[in-house]
RNA sequence: CGGGGUAUAGCACAGUCCGGUUAGUGUACCUGCUUUGGGAGCAGGGGGUCGCAGGUUCGAAUCCUGCUACCCCGACCA
């Protein structure tokens, strides 16, 4: 096969960018830092979004929509939040522009400079706290559980497909309530529902944990992150769930009358995965063919590819192909038929392999004869002859399989790229070998900021689950009562 | 914002150093024939303000000046 992609061990960040916009799921457009998403990368975002839709309002939650535009003088309200965002942020000053009478062309309009400037979203905590001071003025309007489906703006300075774009979208999600411990629940909740999530559905192990005071939310009490590991060792921060407290209650005065009476400020969280999800994928599974989709996320589960001489085959073939689509399809599979003629057959086997089909069915004169057809695996590219017969329940279990195997090897890829570390020099070896790292660490910031820039790890999270073990930490030697989890990042 | 690089057909590039026919190659596209079980072959065809603005010259993709955009490395990045 002709190779399109650069491979992966000869320039991992290549292939990621050529096999991006080889299998047609984004590409740069004029604006920079910002992508179009194209309909084929879309459809598997929208596959995404579905299903977690879906868990959000099994756990109770519904959807809203808040402004894209937010007022300056809201973001002075909470010092923290303003702080981690100030530099990254899109500023609207005007609201008119006019025909430019000197240069030609147009030009902002300096007379209509607006009163307060407006800053596009780069997250809602503000604007939504705003309108939740109204909504709220007894325990009774308690909980507020509420998401919403948005495009956000940051303003990186170095952006790449999926992974970091000035604008993408996500869902946030924003809920109240009326005690610290519901608003801890809720929070856990999420974390947990994103990692049922990611396993689940794009087959991605993912580590639970809360983050370092560094790396938290700007805001926020707690963070909770799930952390995927990639094929080229580095992690990728997947999802992320905040403990808010009072902080944004306070900020914006949001009181509420409890059982007893008295008036007490909002407990908070806020929730969010975004578009960078479809790099995890991408960048979790595929290898140096293409992309490889987990048949639970794929825009289409199934293939199927003619092969023939004539219309007269074709029309046999055809007749044969459509007892299997809808054989398939009252098993709930989706399957694409792709009888186009202005391609061959070998073109078509590379396409749908650079975009990661997870199953193929090839049918010719041959297996017309025989009753057969030919069935290719996606994630392991074995072929196999099956009889039409059954056909049906074969790729139902096969897809299962794949989806099944797929996670297994990413599961055990982050295995054998986990290692426990109990020296400095040690640690900078793994670290700079790849992957995840665990370490003992003294706790302090000091400590993470001096490892950062020596070696450029960070410390992705304290896991949720992990052992208690006395050590010393790997910089410092001061006493650890466990390991946490070490690596460079996204 | 610091360092480096690039800008020529939809895309990928050559040509620029050393100015001179009609700006070329691959790919994609269109037409025809033969093909079709792993990205087909042959023949013919269409497509270019050479990033923008100015200058030097008989003559500029090529030399000079200014500008703009993009890419890479760094800094930055819940």
């Amino acid at each position: 096969m002709a190779k399109v992609l650069t491979s992966r061990s000869e320039n991992y960040s290549q292939w990621y960018q050529d096999l991006v916009i080889k299998a047609d799921l984004a590409e740069n457009s004029a604006v920079r830092g910002s992508m179009v998403i194209k309909p084929y990368g879309y459809a598997i975002w929208e596959k995404m979004q579905a299903e977690l839709d879906r868990m959000f309002k099994e756990t109770g939650h519904e959807n809203a929509y808040f402004p894209l535009f937010i007022p300056k003088s809201f973001f002075s309200k909470e010092a923290s939040h303003v702080e981690g965002f100030a530099k990254e942020c899109a500023v609207v000053t005007h609201y008119r522009l006019k025909n430019d009478e000197v240069n030609g062309g147009v030009m902002v309009d300096p007379d209509a400079k607006l009163e307060e400037e407006l800053i596009v979203r780069p997250t809602s905590e503000t604007i939504i706290w705003n309108t939740y001071k109204n909504w709220i003025q007894s325990y009774r309007d308690l909980p507020i559980l509420i998401n919403q489906w948005a495009n956000v703006v940051r303003w990186e300075m170095r952006t790449r497909l999926f992974l970091r774009t000035a604008e993408f979208l996500w869902q946030e999600g924003h809920t109240a309530h009326a005690t610290k411990q519901e608003a801890i629940d809720e929070t856990i909740q999420m974390i947990n529902v994103y990692a049922d999530f990611a396993e689940n559905f794009m087959a991605l192990p993912v580590i639970k944990g809360t983050k370092t005071d560094n790396e938290r939310f700007a805001g926020a009490l707690e963070t909770y992150t799930i952390e995927a590991l990639m094929q080229d060792g580095k992690a990728l921060q997947s999802g992320t769930s905040h403990f808010l407290g009072q902080n944004f209650a306070k900020a914006f005065d949001v009181k509420f009358a409890n059982k007893e009476g008295t008036e007490d400020y909002v407990w908070a969280t806020s929730w969010g995965v975004s578009t960078r999800l479809m790099g995890a994928l991408i960048m979790a599974h595929s290898d140096d063919n293409g992309l490889v989709l987990p048949p639970k996320l794929a825009p289409y589960q199934v293939v199927i590819v003619p092969i023939y001489r004539n219309e007269e085959q074709l029309a046999a073939i055809s007749e044969k192909v459509n007892e299997i689509v809808s054989k398939l399809k009252a098993k709930g599979i989706s399957v694409r038929y792709d009888d186009k003629d202005n391609r061959k057959p070998g073109w078509k086997f590379a396409e749908y392999e650079l975009k990661g089909v997870p199953v193929r069915i090839a049918i010719g004169p041959r297996d017309l004869e025989n009753g057969t057809v030919e069935i290719a695996r996606r994630d392991t590219l074995e072929k196999k002859v099956a009889s039409i017969d059954g056909v049906d329940e074969y790729i139902e279990n096969l897809l299962d399989e794949i989806q099944k195997n797929i996670y297994a090897k990413a599961l055990n890829f982050r295995a054998e790229n986990t290692v426990k570390v109990d020296t400095y020099d040690a640690f900078k070896k793994a670290i700079k070998k790849g992957g995840f790292v665990l370490a003992h660490w003294d706790g302090t910031s000091e400590t993470e900021e001096q490892i950062k820039n020596e070696t450029k790890a960070t410390i992705r999270c304290l896991p949720l689950e992990y052992e208690e073990e006395e050590g010393v930490c790997i910089f410092s030697g001061k006493p650890s009562k466990r390991r946490v989890l070490f690596a460079q990042a996204y």
